[in-house]
DNA sequence: ACAATGACATAAG
DNA sequence: GCTTATGCCATTG
């Protein structure tokens, strides 16, 4: 039984290059609706040598995070820019045109076959 | 067991 | 647009 976090970035890992998914959509898949702040609290927890692409997880407003580092330059910004993931002037990803299609039933149902998840 | 925390979401004013 | 309030859920102290 993998554990909620595990879940998390399971999932993370499905998301296409070039795309992002909300945490909303995360939370819909390892969960049940409503975990999303669980799942941003995963992420906060991902090690940092982890190859998990938290970078492709923003807000549903398409906010990225406000972490930066020394020099304040905002690493999941340009994490996502490498990838040709354009972000408008506020910052902020635009979801219509990169937003992660998600899981199909079947293949939602199959992970959580998989995970044993009683819904 | 309980309260607090968190990189959220949604609805309401 | 904005600011609150409320719901949500796993983890941690």
């Amino acid at each position: 039984m993998l554990s909620f976090f595990e879940r998390v970035y399971h999932v993370v890992c499905l998301i296409p290059r070039g795309q992002v998914a909300t945490y909303g959509q995360i939370a819909a898949i390892v969960s049940h609706r409503g975990a999303a702040r669980t799942v941003g609290w995963a992420l906060h927890a991902i090690p940092e040598d982890s190859e998990t692409p938290w970078h492709r997880v923003v807000s549903a407003q398409g906010n990225v995070t406000p972490f930066v580092d020394e020099r304040g330059v905002n690493i999941q910004q340009l994490l996502l820019e490498e990838e040709g993931v354009d972000l408008n002037s506020q910052g902020q990803v635009e979801l219509t045109k990169h937003q992660w299609e998600g899981l199909a039933r079947t293949e939602i149902d199959a992970l959580r076959r998989q995970w044993q998840l009683m819904p």
